[in-house]
DNA sequence: ACCTGAACACCGTTCAAGT
DNA sequence: ACCTGAACACCGTTCAAGT
């Protein structure tokens, strides 16, 4: 009965571990897959089809809890997820760049986002702005997290002192960052 | 005599301008010189080389002012020609992001933010953290700014008010952005 | 020193044809 | 309903050969 989407998804994902975003290609994805190229378009509508589905995917594991309490803990719980969802996926950031968030699941993140920004005291006129930064800094520092990781800790660490900087732990840097980003909101309005 | 670097720098550019960084290739660039795609393996390494190039003339116009005065001015300032920079090539911000930082120019720009940086007070445990988000926020505004502006400016209008939010002038809000991290650069230590 | 023809090993996508 | 062969119009890059 031929294969699911969500084969598909779950190859790719796995094609994206392995040897990250510039190999995923509908030749090796269908090889992966036993089938052929052309084989895929019945399936998927093209590429980018294909990265809208990983895209949902990789924000699959973030979910949007109550936030009716502390605002600034619901924050940076956000915050947390959403760095470890990137984390998990190789080109995780990329794939999210190059796909726009259409599908279900990533609109209902966005909308939780911008009730938490507006919970945080950000003004209506302010809160597009914030919630975009808010997400770029968290898609930034994943990014540069993913390719220090990748790049060994130890030649980060000594290339970081050769510009003359001491090498912070990544969760206390992501953490400074939201921090500054909260701060920032409520000092400006 | 041939062709010059400059001049598959400035034809790059003018493709960059016309077509966008998808229709800049080998091929499309050699046409615009009158020459094969295989003779501009004479003149530059590869691609990587040519988006190298490319990064660096983008940010030629930004100058490293004279900033032993008002830290905050210089930071709007430095911050406002960055943008203006990255706006006056089509897609710069992605060349800036598939290309590294090696060049000349660029290592001054990072050495001259860090600087500015560090005379706004942020301690030096902080301040290659806080010139990442610098960085970072100016490029994600500039790339937001510039999909925004082709996508013409009466439906971006529309499309943020559908989002229920109102629509902010882009010189307003990118000045909002660096406000919040300037402040919140002060007030996280 | 500078350029080309021709090739290699790839892409994404389409479409008639098969089962 | 699902898959394939074959093709189309591309890529970046190399290299022997030309001037």
């Amino acid at each position: 009965m031929g294969i699911s989407k969500e084969q598909i998804i779950q190859t790719s994902i796995a094609i994206l571990n392995k040897s990250g975003l510039e190999n995923l290609t509908m030749r090796t994805l269908a090889k992966e897959l036993d089938i052929k190229a052309a084989s895929l378009y019945w399936h998927i509508k093209n590429k980018q089809d294909l990265l809208d589905l990983l895209a949902e995917e990789i924000c699959r594991p973030i979910t949007i809890e109550d936030s009716s309490g502390d605002t600034e803990k619901a924050l940076f719980s956000f915050s947390q997820m959403y760095r470890e969802a990137l984390l998990k996926v190789r080109n995780a950031v990329q794939v999210l760049m190059e796909s726009t968030p259409h599908t279900p699941h990533r609109l209902e993140l966005i909308q939780h986002g911008l009730r938490l920004i507006q919970a945080w005291g950000v003004s209506d006129a302010n809160c597009l702005a914030a919630m975009n930064m808010f997400n770029n800094y968290v898609l930034a520092f994943a990014d540069d997290e993913a390719r220090f990781s990748r790049w060994g800790v130890e030649e980060t660490k000594a290339a970081v002192r050769h510009m003359g900087m001491e090498f912070r732990d990544f969760d206390e840097q992501f953490r400074y960052g939201i921090s500054v980003l909260l701060a920032g909101f409520r000092a400006v309005q």
